[in-house]
DNA sequence: AATATAGTTTACAATATACGCAACTATGCA
DNA sequence: TGCATAGTTGCGTATATTGTAAACTATATT
């Protein structure tokens, strides 16, 4: 069980970082190749290659070669759902804390 | 934006480690002390603190004092719902993993 | 073959995480 | 007040993550 636990931790990682997520935001509902996503994030080459790379050893991101390019999708739309949740418990906490400001004052 | 991105990070950092993942769980419909959960897992007790204070820094659990013991419970449970989704993208994966090598065979 | 373009890999420094141990604090009770 | 129990905090260290720069690989075009 607790090799389980190591396997989902390691999963949940690729959500732990700005970028991988900012990535995952913007292949949500379609495939790019590096070169796209290079032109949408502020980041360099190298270092979007390498969150990459991480992503696909994970299984969540597959790709596609195509002449020059590679394309990049979403493995499983589960993972975009996930993310989501995530962003909700964050939105809530926001708001919840703006209420506590506006009581005070 | 890139500070929300932050942010989001931040807060999915809390699935990121087998040790938090597995108090989620346990915590997942109760409301459980430090000793409670010292029982149910194999963690040292510093060490249960300081994740289930990492995890209250970030609002993921709310705690109540009574008496000697301090009781965590999870704050929303749309964390257990992302948790459990991620852990479905894996059994996903793991299953897609069993096909291949059955079809070698 | 030479060159341009797209993407990856390597090496390294900076920072962050994780964990054990020991010391500490808070509460309840004799 | 003194002591036991529950939980937290500080500190040192090992390991992991992140990002940059430079070198590298693969494909297409001329």
């Amino acid at each position: 069980m607790q090799q389980v636990y190591e396997m989902h931790a390691e999963i949940c990682k690729v959500l732990s970082n700005p970028k991988r997520i900012e990535i995952i935001n913007t292949l949500r509902d379609k495939e790019l190749s590096v070169g796209d996503l290079l032109d949408k994030l502020r980041i360099k080459k190298a270092n979007l290659s390498q969150h990459l790379a991480v992503m696909r050893s994970k299984g969540i991101v597959k790709t596609r070669r195509n002449g020059v390019n590679i394309y990049y999708r979403i493995a499983n739309r589960k993972v975009i759902k996930a993310c989501d949740i995530m962003r909700e418990v964050l939105l809530e906490q926001l708001s919840e804390a703006n209420k506590v400001i506006k009581k005070i004052r």
